[in-house]
RNA sequence: GCCUCCAUAGCCCAAUGGCAGAGGCAGACGACUUAAAAUCGUCAAAGUGUGGGUUCGAGUCCCACUGGAGGCACCA
């Protein structure tokens, strides 16, 4: 065999599994992420991802959000950070369950099996982790605080039980929260969601509204602009009036809540949510008819569901209900109606309705041939009054206030202040505000969750678990039937529910409700300042080393529910002084979702992309580049349209310049080729704000060119003992640690150093070697490039306009045109504005 | 119905109000090779969805429209 036939050996290969194998025990050895060491001087910052459902093995998703979470984690530990980045599982919930029934197993095994399964892919993934800080919410140990959470609330009194008619999923056979009702469909089973009348546990999440919204204020800048404006638009704060109305027949006034008081002069009936108590209590003392008409009414709006009911082109349908109110402001009489478009949960659950001025309330006055009266006097384009009272559709905009006593000739904003006045003086009504926002539903009829620390008792009612009896342990799925039949399977573990009661000795019953999950993960980020204690739920002083979470990442899919009940969960502990801050995530990025084809993977679609198969087919770390280079974090992936095979030939293309690189590792830089140096610096001055920016895409981008400018060095005059094609290797090894772990630390050790470039700091970029001393000048003529020419870079102003004005082809665009204003920016730019 | 966001080469995407191109994919061509792959190199390709406006100057700011994505919705 001779010289030239010898087969390319190993260490000019770029062997991805083969890099893959070497590293992952070196690592698990070297432990670059444990954040927990005693004496760490380095400043600290919390990033977390988050945590993931352990539905199976990850999938695609899972691949870009830990991909993006790792690019920030990984440059602030290079950044010199002491970060903590921590993972763990949020395992308890319905799919498990699900499985378990299909599959006849313990819902225990099927996540726990899941779990090792994810762990094991993660760690493959090399995802910075320290694995010294993980929980599991359905340990145990960590429920136990959840329960312990629960107690804490409810001894606030802000856990609390009520029968209202709730959202029931037919199929999954348990209640929801309103947040878990899209579109009247269940968001976990798509089944059409009906209502039934339960007793629940509920957190008083209404007490927080205010705080809750106001604070997102403080967020505006370092959260997604979008997630700010869901939250604001799901709490939905309304600012407007109580009214109050005297009813004939009845002691008691009844409230209503309006956004326009200042139209109550023209309110010509009531209308009351039919489904309500007080519209069943009107009826009752009406005449037969009239309460069989109700009975009859009421039925029907029961069968109907949301999707019936939130249809738009749905006619108004009711029942007089034989009855009428007092206006407050003129005496007169006006019949109330019962009526499903008002809803018995949000404000007092009964409108004063003006159909002249309301969209709803003049339908209703339409179909039931109800008087209309105008009382704010709107123009149209042409200057002329606007009558609702005979014209086809109301007037909702601002005007003149008419037929209103006392409010006349005023403007609408002005009336509204002023009848706020007048019913407040005369004791009939007050300004006040509402709230969209419901409170947190947070009980469920499943086994596979957190027990309700609340044990019934016939004597003391209920009576809260003590803290030295906790946790109450799920009882085991053997023996138990877990198929959803509208209660939970809990109650038929006897030997489980029944207890003597802590108070006062006699047989009592635990609560055999499960809770909601979206608790388990409402708090779990404190959880993992001390993610094994058995003293605390999490230690008060770490939490204020720590917390709150520098830099959350995660899908926006979870920009209501979750980062709402974190964000109430935080005020409530803060409140309780367990916490010095009040909102839980300084700092949020929403990844997109990485579809294939245009839509969204799954199985039923047939376009899965195996995130293993990927991984087997390209490597992890061109796998995790392609997740980064492929546009603005935010935005969807379609993997149709990127291509992992593009990032694994850059991967190995830069890699090969860490074999080309021949200088010792000691060399001094200054000597080194100045073309390539600047380069390499202005790489440096770049890529840390890309970074912080979230701009990753164009961070990779700069890396890429930064391997074509060592290339071409290497190749050419400068030669791979160039001391700068070695700074410019150390650089890119060092850059691309973030995002190709694997490639980043194989180049590293080719260049001679120690594994461990995860810890390498990059060095501040010496400006000195970008100063230019001459740039390209334009000339512009009305915004048109005319000229260039290279001048000083401390040009001043009049020598550039002197040079522009003297172009041959400046004045040739000129031509006999007038000069109107000529305006230079030195050294850059002169632009001629001709008349 | 109300409220956000988006639109740049065939494709994914860059561009502090100042020369539309940083980077990649796909493509064409060349070098290397008996040949191919790999590798290295060169090239071609949009005037920024449409119509107005502000400005010396607009992909970028404002208005309207078209198309797309998302959120809320009988919330008084």
């Amino acid at each position: 065999m001779t010289e030239q036939n010898a087969p390319e050996t190993a260490e000019n290969e770029y062997d991805v599994a083969a890099i893959q194998e070497k590293w992952l025990p070196v690592w698990d050895e070297l432990r670059p992420f444990a954040s927990g060491k005693p004496g760490d001087e380095r400043p600290k910052k919390y990033v977390l991802d988050m945590f993931p459902y352990p539905s199976g093995d990850l999938h695609m998703g899972h691949a870009e959000a830990y991909a993006l979470g790792d690019v920030i984690s990984r440059y602030w530990v290079q950044k010199g950070f002491n970060v903590m980045h921590p993972i763990g599982w949020d395992s308890f919930g319905l799919p498990a369950e699900n499985a378990a029934i299909k599959r006849g197993l313990d819902p225990k095994g099927w996540t726990y099996d899941n779990i090792a399964q994810q762990k094991s892919s993660m760690r493959r993934y090399a995802c910075s982790f320290d694995w010294d800080r993980v929980l599991v919410t359905s340990d145990p140990s960590y429920y136990r605080w959840n329960q312990w959470l629960f107690l804490e609330f409810y001894n606030k009194g802000l856990a609390y039980r009520k029968n209202s008619n709730v959202n029931w999923c037919p199929s999954c056979q348990t209640v929801l929260a309103n947040e878990q009702v899209v579109q009247g469909l269940c968001e976990r089973c798509d089944s059409v969601v009906t209502k039934k009348a339960l007793t629940q546990w509920y957190f008083k999440v209404t007490d927080y509204a205010d705080r809750l919204l106001d604070d997102l204020d403080t967020l505006e800048g370092n959260w997604p602009s979008k997630v700010l404006s869901m939250q604001r638009n799901w709490i939905g704060r309304s600012h407007g009036a109580d009214v109050q109305f005297e009813i004939e027949g009845r002691t008691e006034p009844v409230t209503v809540f309006t956004t326009r008081p200042d139209t109550l002069f023209g309110a010509t009936f009531m209308v009351v949510a039919a489904d309500s108590a007080l519209a069943a209590e009107l009826a009752a003392d009406s005449n037969p008819e009239i309460q069989s008409a109700f009975v009859k009414y009421l039925e029907m709006v029961k069968q109907s569901n949301d999707i019936e009911r939130l249809a738009t082109d749905r006619p108004k349908t009711g029942v007089d209900l034989g009855r009428f109110a007092i206006n407050p402001v003129n005496g007169e009489k006006l019949p109330i109606w019962a009526s499903d478009y008002v809803l018995a949960d949000y404000g007092h659950g009964a409108i004063m309705a003006v159909p002249a001025h309301d969209q709803r309330d003049f339908e209703f006055a339409k179909a039931m041939n109800l008087p209309i009266r105008t009382v704010v006097d709107i123009k149209d384009e042409n200057g002329v009054s606007i009558d609702p009272a005979v014209g086809e559709a109301p007037t909702t905009g601002s005007g003149t206030l008419i037929n209103s006593g006392p409010l006349d000739g005023l403007a609408k904003d002005v009336a509204i202040e002023k009848i706020a006045e007048i019913l407040q003086a005369e004791g009939k009504g007050k300004k006040t505000k509402n709230f969209r926002l419901r409170d947190w539903l947070i009980s469920r009829q499943r086994y596979w969750g957190t027990p309700i620390p609340i044990i019934h008792c016939g004597n003391c009612g209920e009576v809260p678990v003590p803290a030295d009896q906790l946790p109450v342990l799920l009882p085991s799925a053997e023996g138990l039937d877990l198929k959803p039949k509208g209660t939970s399977p809990l109650g038929g573990a006897e030997d489980w529910v029944n207890v003597a009661c802590p108070k006062c000795g006699i047989a009592a019953k635990r609560d055999t409700d499960t809770m909601d999950t979206f608790v388990d993960s409402s708090w779990y980020f404190l959880r993992f300042l001390s993610p094994n204690s058995d003293e605390v739920a999490f230690p008060v002083e770490e939490a204020k080393a720590w917390a709150p979470v520098d830099q959350y990442v995660g899908g926006v899919t979870h920009a209501i529910l979750h980062l709402l009940y974190a964000r109430f969960v935080t005020k409530v502990l803060h409140d309780l002084d367990y916490l010095d801050f009040e909102e839980p995530f300084t700092r949020l990025l929403n990844q997109g979702m990485v579809l294939m084809g245009g839509s969204a993977m799954s199985k039923s679609r047939g376009n899965l992309v195996a995130l293993s198969e990927q991984l087997d087919e390209h490597g992890v770390d061109a796998v995790r580049l392609t997740m980064s280079f492929a546009g603005p974090p935010e935005d969807d992936i379609d993997w149709a349209d990127v291509s992992p095979a593009g990032s694994a030939k850059f991967l190995a293309r830069a890699w090969r310049t860490a074999n080309d690189v021949s200088s010792p590792v000691d060399i001094d830089f200054v000597a080194g080729n100045a073309e390539l140096r600047k380069a390499t610096h202005s790489f440096l001055r770049d890529f840390g704000p890309l970074i912080e920016g979230f701009k990753f895409n164009v961070g990779v981008a700069k890396i890429m060119e930064l391997v074509n400018a060592l290339r071409k060095a290497i190749d050419g005059p400068a030669g791979s003992g160039d001391a700068a094609v070695r700074e410019a290797a150390e650089t890119v090894a060092k850059a691309l640690s973030l995002f190709a772990p694997y490639t980043a630390e194989d180049m590293w050790q080719k260049l001679g150093h120690t594994p461990g470039v995860a810890l390498a700091e990059l060095p501040e970029a010496d400006l000195s070697l970008l100063v230019e001393s001459s740039i390209v000048a334009i000339a512009q003529v009305d915004g048109k490039v005319r000229d260039k020419f290279e001048v000083s870079v401390d040009i001043s102003e009049s020598d550039l306009r002197d040079l522009a004005m003297s172009s041959e082809a400046v004045k040739k665009a000129i031509g006999d045109k007038q000069v109107a204003n000529v305006i230079v920016r030195a050294p850059k730019l002169v632009n001629i504005a001709t008349k």
